[in-house]
DNA sequence: GCCTGCCAAGAAGGACAACC
DNA sequence: GGTTGTCCTTCTTGGCAGGC
């Protein structure tokens, strides 16, 4: 049984029965396109139920078949393609298939492009495949296996892990030169002359500035501004002259998003905040077009609207999350703009204080925020290579990976070395991202405006609201699988440690990984209100030694006293002491101030407190 | 690049009165 | 003394502008 062979070679990191589930279903995928088309899956196998094992194995097996179907296998990153790669390589080498796998990415494109037609399985990045998609480069060359005396035969696509679903651009004028960043490049690789150069940039400026000027939600073409006049023929001749062939992929993108623009209605969304109006252009991506499909992507089911027309193979999620994950909420503010170096100085003491306790704790935090939390030990350093920028020249000789953040973990396989993870930032992404993901799903009328004020709902519009909350659960169960949590068999504890004031979050993930409350933690980090909170304990304190005293003079009782607070400090004082203590924590806190000036707090048979002071008999001796 | 202030409405919490 | 209800103040939230 090859299966149980694989599994014995990776060891403890399958789960047998997750495995086969999975494998069961690139299985069935293959057997199913031998006999129809337009078969779109998608496999939501959960992270480290052994997709990619699945994915080699499949391989192997289709490998040692005459005539096998061939395969277009599609990563997110170079990573993950070379690891596959070199295992499927290897076994090609032992079992003389000489054409039996390439990879093509932009280090071996002159090299192996003209024959990798001749291949039964081909392995490209999302970034090719969405690239083919929108046209660019030789989309047959690709998609066919071509061997000399025989027909060309279409290739099954396997995408591992969500593809690119939008294609967008942004025009904004605000900000420097991106209204004609692609039009100052495009010139240049076409010699434009200085004349049609300064021309075409000051008009399309115009252009774009007009529309935001005066249209409404959706832009109308902007040829209608320049229609039947001079500078509408000149600016038709500038165009026609500019070469797409050599230019950079992403300003041609533009290019042709901006032809959209000035020849189409309905083509970009005027995002008017109130810090200034840009248009804003997405579409989506559909690959279904292009063949048979199955995507492996472990979250899909928390983001259905990406998913519409795919067919979901699901496979029983087998982590044990209530034996394993433990969650715990550090709560305080750490959006952007509270991240303040008094909130950094909180979290890094907290930081500190657990891993006494927990012991290593990998950090994630935003790429702005990286060398904040070097410089405070809180990336300590032997973790500090894992979020340094390599030179180009380590990259290549150790292969190694991109600096992390937390947007960029995937196929970070480094993570699963930790038991411990803290987020000392939700992975909230910049709203624009959410905002063209509306656009591409649900068109350009859609009301993608920011609810000011309201921090339950963000968005305005109740669909992009929970297309958001999708694509943050997506992200965020994504990350926590990319700890040690994802070495399935493994028995550890693992625990996430969560840095935000969001609560909202917090009970989501408990429902979705079913957690029972004794895998929870709540701590309130100190905020300026509990700040507060320490100063008035420490005040009262000082007011009930004084009252105390006093009043031991007073009845001059060498034996102590006990008093009620309104007694000490009024209303105020016992409104104070009976708010805070039903709060656990500061009931604690208070005992804590209280006891250091001798005094404590009696709680009588009819929940009356007593303040009570008896250091005096020291004292009075 | 760092930091502060701004927006604006809900949440949290303090002050006080009325009542048990 | 505690509890409940009302009114009021302060805090919170993410992105951006603007000062330094």
């Amino acid at each position: 049984m090859s299966n149980v062979n694989l599994i014995s070679e990776v060891g403890s990191n399958l789960h047998p029965q997750a495995y086969e589930d999975t494998l069961n279903i690139l299985n069935s995928f293959v057997r199913e396109c031998e006999k129809r088309n337009e078969i779109h899956w998608v496999c939501n196998s959960a992270p480290g139920q052994g997709k990619t094992t699945a994915l080699k194995e499949l391989t192997k097996e289709m490998a040692s078949k005459r005539m096998a179907s061939p395969m277009l296998i599609v990563f997110n990153n170079k990573d993950t393609m070379n690891s596959y790669y070199e295992e499927i390589s290897e076994y090609a080498l032992e079992h003389y298939r000489p054409f039996l796998i390439q990879y093509l990415n932009e280090d071996n494109f002159t090299k192996v492009y003209d024959e990798v037609d001749q291949y039964q399985v081909l392995c490209i990045t999302q970034q090719r495949l969405r690239d083919l998609r929108l046209g660019y480069g030789d989309f047959n060359k690709i998609m066919y296996e071509e061997k000399e005396g025989q027909r060309a035969r279409e290739r099954l696509i396997i995408i591992d892990e969500m593809p690119i679903f939008v294609n967008d651009a942004d025009f904004d004028i605000s900000s420097k030169d991106n209204a004609v960043d692609w039009f100052d490049h495009l010139g240049e690789v076409s010699s434009l002359d200085e004349e049609d150069m300064q021309f075409g940039r000051i008009l399309i400026n115009k252009l774009i500035a007009r529309e935001m000027e005066v249209g409404e939600h959706v832009t109308k073409n902007l040829f209608r501004y320049i229609q039947g006049g001079e500078s509408g023929d000149k600016l038709n001749e500038i165009l026609k002259k500019l070469k797409v062939d050599t230019a950079n992929r992403e300003h041609v993108d533009k290019y042709k998003w901006f032809l959209k623009l000035l020849r189409k209605d309905n083509v970009g969304v005027l995002d008017r905040s109130k810090y200034g109006t840009k248009i804003m252009c997405a579409e989506a991506i559909d690959y279904k077009p292009m063949g048979n499909i199955l995507i492996l992507d472990g979250t899909s089911d928390l983001m259905p609207s990406f998913y519409s027309g795919y067919i979901m193979k699901g496979v029983k999620n087998y982590h044990n999350y209530k034996g394993r994950l433990n969650l715990h909420h550090r709560a305080i503010s750490t959006s952007a703009s509270s991240r303040t170096p008094d909130t950094i100085e909180l979290i890094s003491e907290d930081m500190f204080k657990l891993r006494t306790k927990y012991g290593e704790i990998l950090p994630l935090m935003a790429k702005s925020d990286v060398q904040r939390y070097i410089d405070m030990k809180v990336i300590t350093e032997n973790q500090i290579s894992l979020f340094e920028t390599k030179t180009v020249g380590d990259v290549a000789e150790s292969h190694s990976e991109m600096p992390i953040n937390i947007f960029n973990t995937v196929g970070k396989n480094v993570l699963s070395d930790f038991d411990s993870l803290a987020l000392l930032n939700l992975p909230i992404r910049h709203p624009s991202s959410y905002k063209k993901y509306a656009i591409a799903l649900f068109g350009t009328e859609t009301n993608i405006r920011i609810n000011d004020g309201n921090f339950s709902n963000w968005f305005e519009d109740e669909a992009v609201q929970r297309l958001y909350e999708e694509v943050f659960m997506a992200d965020i169960v994504q990350l926590i699988h990319r700890c040690a949590l994802r070495n399935i068999n493994a028995t550890t504890p693992v625990h996430i440690f969560l840095y935000t004031n969001q609560k909202r979050w917090i009970e989501r993930l408990q429902e979705h990984f079913g957690l029972p409350n004794r895998n929870m933690t709540k701590v309130q980090l100190r905020s300026n209100g509990q700040g507060r909170f320490m100063n008035d304990c420490e005040t009262w304190a000082v007011k009930s030694l004084e009252y105390c005293r006093a009043e031991m003079k007073r009845i001059n009782n060498p034996l102590g006293v006990s008093v009620y607070s309104s007694t000490i400090g009024g209303a105020k004082f016992k409104e104070w002491l009976k708010r805070h203590w039903s709060d656990e924590m500061k009931r604690e806190k208070i005992i804590e101030v209280f006891e250091k000036k001798e005094l404590t707090i009696r709680v009588t048979s009819n929940g009356y407190k007593m303040i009570e002071f008896n250091g005096g008999l020291l004292y009075l001796e």
